[in-house]
Order: structure tokens, then C-alpha cells, then sequence
DNA sequence: CACATGACGCAAC
DNA sequence: GGTTGCGCCATGT
């Protein structure tokens, strides 16, 4: 176990308790932030390793390609996607967020 | 200790 | 412009 994981992690949730309502963050977006900058695949497992019970809204954080993550990571039901329709976010038609408008810029 | 997996990203086809 | 493959870091088997 890295002290260097921990800390990223911690970042991770700093950063995405940043994301603005309404905005969505990448992964390799806050691995950068947090000191990774090829470190997209660390912000996924800290995601996971976040428990839904904190009031960090991981629904907020996708892939680049705009795409929501699978049910079975939130307990919560699919809620993901309809969560951030309810922010505002705007999803195409294909089902991908529309990152054109809702990628969050710092 | 080596291989396989994962809430991923980017380059190439 | 959508799809495929390789690369990245850390963890698990």
C-alpha cells in the first residue's frame, strides 16, 4: 500500500466534490488535477473504493467518451444518468452525455 | 514472483 | 466518424 494512493484518492474526492452542479468530470480530467496524468484508470478504483454513504456525488465523474458508468458500481440503481439529467446535464441521443456542454471547466 | 483485471485514455485503422 | 488495440497505474489471484 502506497501513502501516495491514499493521498491521490483523497484528491479524487476533493475534486469531484468541486464538479459543479450541472457538470461532469473525466477521469484522466481529475487524475491530472490530483497529480496523475496518466492515472485514469487509479480514479475508477478510487471511485469504487468510495462509499456512496459520503455526500460525494461520483455520479458527476465519466469517461471521456461521455459515457455513465454500469449499475452494479452504485447501489443506487441506475440512478446515475437520471441524476444528472435532473443537474441539467444534457445526454444525446445515443445515451452518452454531451461533454461538448457538460465537461467541467476549472 | 508473474499473470490477469479494472467506474479509463488516446492513437491508429 | 465509429470501432479496435495498446498503454497507463494499482490491486488481486
Amino acid at each position: 500500500m502506497s501513502v501516495d494512493t491514499s493521498e491521490f484518492n483523497k484528491r479524487i474526492y476533493e475534486l469531484v466534490l468541486l464538479i459543479p452542479k450541472g457538470k461532469v468530470a473525466t477521469y484522466g480530467q481529475l487524475a491530472l488535477m490530483a497529480g496523475k496524468p496518466n492515472g485514469a484508470r487509479l480514479t475508477g478504483k478510487a471511485m469504487k473504493n468510495t462509499p456512496i454513504d459520503m455526500d460525494i456525488p461520483s455520479h458527476r465523474v465519466v469517461n471521456a467518451a461521455g459515457n455513465t458508468a454500469p449499475d452494479y458500481v452504485f447501489e443506487s440503481k441506475r440512478h446515475q444518468r437520471a441524476m444528472l439529467e435532473a443537474e441539467g446535464v444534457i445526454f444525446k441521443v445515443n445515451g452518452n452525455i454531451n461533454m461538448k456542454i457538460c465537461k467541467w471547466n476549472p
